[in-house]
DNA sequence: ATCGGCTCGCGCAA
DNA sequence: TGCGCGAAGCCGAT
């Protein structure tokens, strides 16, 4: 059963009685397992005795995008096209705007099915599409647990107000989802499309920015993330407990890259969790308050807060502090350049900045500290913020990422409590050598060096004074 | 090693 | 209107 109040009608017109397929235009939920939108799709074929055909818009044109994020994104897409082919639905990737592959293929469809995303530029699609379509169109909501307005109608202050809330709903959403048995296959010869057999023409073709390559830390795709969240639940949930804090311990889970893609459902990891044999509960608490109260905050915040992506995002009393300090001398200072290129005199936030660019990863840990020191060493908050977020959604699988803009949000104070005043920071919280003391720096360090060669980074970090 | 103070605003109890 | 409390802070006193 899937919950109603995951559906929305975006366009109210007709179904087209003369149709070849429903169609599921999928952007947001890429993949074939554990799919609202697609099982719907499913359903609304089998009430009309027609099949499925699922479209996907592959554009250049998203802001920041890079060879990074669409050589993981087009893996992913791989694993969609075998599943489907598998099940007897049809499947296209067409090069060009999503809402304009979808208006395209919606000719022949009787409905058009859709999954829901919260950024600016995913909701804008839908809405051009919701506009130019002459036939009905249903969102599905896949990629939240507890549908956006289910969980608050309002812009949250922070975790422990929305927490509440989500509690009292996410039962009602934790419930597994059945593939749907197909009436009809796809049988007809299948539209004109890219061929995904080879990533690498794909990405010659849309001609997007290479001077952020691909990494062979993580690869994309619904069954990799399966693969990598039963790996997790055997041997590293046993240790989530005790060794989370410690970025040189791999003990996290490293499902937000495939979340942010769609690449898994949130849903299914709450039910694998829960269903976790050797786990306590204490560590399951704590997984899914980050997977749902955090997470289900941060798209709260995209969806509420129309600047997410600048700094009058900031809470009021935080940007009043940090003016305060506007003027405050900085003991290091640097450049956006600078930054990139992991030249300051922090050996650990170096690393950390390695870790980032060789890998498209970061512990959870480190990227606070590493964000908090960007603040400190940038001549204004409001630079800072703009380079955290241009690094963030640059060299991370999972940037441009609701997640990406809360967790830059919260380094100037979003979702948190003023703390006795420092330099700089005002009441802001600082983070400072302290952060150190909870693991082995140095053994994280090795271990990005480690990482980094795999990658091809060659040499060693440089020194630096710390 | 541990503890209190620093400081703001939401949401609930009253 | 008062009060408890909050993403993992820092500093100084004991």
């Amino acid at each position: 059963m899937i919950q109603t109040s995951r559906i929305q009608t975006l366009c109210e017109a007709p179904p087209r009685n003369e149709a070849d397929y429903v169609l599921y235009w999928m952007q947001q939920s890429q993949r074939a397992v554990f799919n609202p939108a697609l099982e719907i799709a499913v359903e609304e074929a089998n009430a009309r005795d027609l099949p499925v055909l699922v479209g996907f818009g592959l554009t250049a044109r998203y802001p920041e995008a890079n060879a990074r994020h669409y050589a993981f994104l087009l893996q992913g897409l791989q694993d969609v096209a075998s599943r489907l082919a598998e099940r007897g639905i049809g499947f296209v990737v067409r090069l060009g705007e999503p809402p304009d592959v979808a208006l395209e293929l919606s000719r022949r469809g009787a409905i058009v099915v859709c999954d829901r995303g919260y950024l600016k530029p995913q909701v804008a699609w839908r809405r051009t599409l919701a506009i130019a379509a002459e036939v009905r169109v249903l969102q599905v909501e896949g990629d939240a647990v507890v549908p956006v307005e289910v969980a608050s109608t309002k812009h949250e202050f922070a975790a422990r107000t929305i927490r509440p809330k989500i509690q009292r709903r996410m039962d009602e959403f934790i419930e597994p989802l059945e593939p749907r048995p197909l009436r009809r296959r796809w049988a007809g010869p299948t539209p004109a499309g890219l061929s995904l057999r080879e990533t690498a023409p794909v990405l010659q073709a849309l001609g997007v920015d290479n001077a952020v390559p691909p990494v062979k830390r993580f690869t994309g795709g619904y069954g990799e993330a399966r693969r990598r969240l039963d790996a997790f639940l055997e041997d590293g949930f046993s240790r989530y407990g005790a060794q989370r804090g410690k970025p040189e311990a791999a003990a996290a889970s490293h499902m937000s890259p495939y979340l942010h893609y769609g690449h898994i459902s949130p849903v299914e990891i709450a039910l694998a969790v829960r269903a976790a044999a050797h786990a306590q509960s204490e560590d399951r608490t704590s997984y899914l308050e980050e997977l749902i109260v955090r997470r289900e905050l941060a798209i709260n915040h995209v969806a509420f807060e129309p600047a997410y992506d600048s700094y009058a995002a900031v809470p009021e009393w935080a940007r009043k502090t940090l003016a305060a300090h506007a003027l405050d001398p900085r003991p290091h200072l640097y450049t956006p350049d600078e930054f990139e290129a992991g030249a300051t005199h922090d050996r650990y936030w170096n690393a950390a900045m390695l870790e980032m660019r060789a890998t498209g990863y970061m512990h959870n840990h480190l990227r606070m500290y590493w964000g908090k020191k960007v603040l400190e060493w940038s001549a204004r908050p409001e630079q800072a913020f703009e380079t955290l977020l241009r690094l963030n959604n640059r060299w991370f699988l999972d940037g441009r990422d609701a997640n990406s803009f809360m967790n830059v949000g919260w380094i100037f104070g979003l979702h948190d409590r003023p703390w006795g005043p420092q330099p700089v920071f005002g009441t802001v919280r600082s983070m400072g050598r302290n952060t150190f003391r909870k693991f082995d720096a140095d053994a994280y360090v090795r271990v990005v060096e480690a990482l980094a060669a795999h990658e091809g980074h060659s040499g060693r970090l440089a020194a630096g004074a710390v």
